[in-house]
DNA sequence: ACTCGCTGTTACCGTTAGTAACACGCAGGT
DNA sequence: ACCTGCGTGTTACTAACGGTAACAGCGAGT
């Protein structure tokens, strides 16, 4: 009965919390993470209350916030991982899309890593819990893929998380390094990372020379 | 003049540090990242204002904490990674190391690797300069030693450094995962993800048994 | 006319980082 | 003996933040 309203203020109600959205992420793309409720109920042109009304509390507006930008990201990332070419040009290509997009929206992404704090974190074990959802959602994507598209023989399961969450962790942090300090073009990392990823870390020679040691 | 004091009063000065950090440090691991100075100080048996005396602010304090733990993690990885021992049972036994550390603690890993925030973060463009220090002191740690040991050809200097940040950012995601949600044991990890380095992604087979598409 | 649900407000609370302003004690130099 | 400097410590405060009443208007459906 009360579920089955949609009495068109439910629209309205709808309309406004996605206005409410675009204003908080102007102003978290404007001050960073730190953006003070106030600062984002002033710029919606509004009062604290209403914020909260809407999305509970501060961690609940950042997940809403969250949401939307992960779900594009992860949707153009699907994207070059299931396009129609060999693996090697996939996965390249994945990495590549990651850190364009990094690149071209360095403060949507430091808002995405790092989403601040918990208030009141249970005191405790659930390390990583609230830590940065969209990498675990990103590496249980990739596992996903992997494990559907590879054979990896038995254990597969396990085996495709382990990496899904590799290749995205190992592709976070050299995204952050590199979005820091700029030592190279966009490809030139691609193609550093892509060589990792297959092998060449096993196949390099012992600068000594000789091969033993 | 004034530099060369050393009064007496200075030794004592850098005992009473020690000691304050030591306090912090206990805090810290019992209540987690979002201890309040207020609850450091009552545990050191003072009150707030000598903290800042000593640290400047709540950011120096926690620099201060983490580079004792950083230092203390770094050093026993060096030691890993200098072990007399074919190059895959280094990597393997690195992993294995860093992986150790932060199934032991888990509140300093908690704590270090998720660092709070700069209470007022200059608004902006520095993305990643405050975010991780261990995390970014791990990937050059490895990339020198992967730039003295290996023969990488032309450009290793660089490659080595994106590998270097980029095999940390891979340990670290996929220990933040598995601590996480402990899917597996330690060793089944390690060897998870030593196989990724050494290729085993290139050389696996597609799932559909055709090698073409 | 009346209620329901959404809009919005002002004014407040508790906690936190950070800062005066003040006082004690203990060295050393005169 | 006296004072000066420095490190120790305190209480009491400010400013900002997250979050919460309590109250009021407004528009649509019955």
């Amino acid at each position: 009965m009360e579920t089955r309203q949609r009495t068109g203020q439910q629209r309205s109600a709808d309309r406004r919390r996605r206005e409410l959205l675009e204003a908080a992420d102007r102003v978290v793309l404007r001050d960073g993470p730190h953006a003070s409720m106030n600062a984002i109920a002033a710029e919606a042109g509004i009062t604290k209350p209403i914020l909260y009304r809407h999305f509970g509390d501060k961690g609940g507006l950042y997940a809403a916030l969250a949401q939307r930008h992960t779900d594009a990201l992860l949707a153009s990332l699907r994207a070059a991982l299931d396009a129609p070419a060999e693996r090697r040009r996939r996965v390249a290509s994945t990495l590549d899309t990651y850190l364009a997009a990094i690149e071209a929206r360095p403060q949507v992404y430091r808002f995405l890593m790092h989403p601040a704090d918990s208030p009141q974190g249970e005191a405790g074990f659930d390390v990583g819990k609230h830590s940065a959802p969209l990498l675990r959602r990103m590496g249980e994507e990739l596992a996903q893929v992997i494990e559907e598209r590879l054979d990896l023989g038995p254990g597969s399961e396990r085996l495709s998380r382990v990496w899904g969450h590799g290749i995205v962790g190992m592709m976070h942090a050299a995204g952050d390094w590199w979005l820091g300090e700029r030592p190279c073009d966009r490809a030139e990392l691609v193609e550093g990372l892509t060589d990792l990823l297959w092998g060449r870390l096993a196949a390099a020679d012992d600068r000594t020379g000789g091969p033993g040691f």
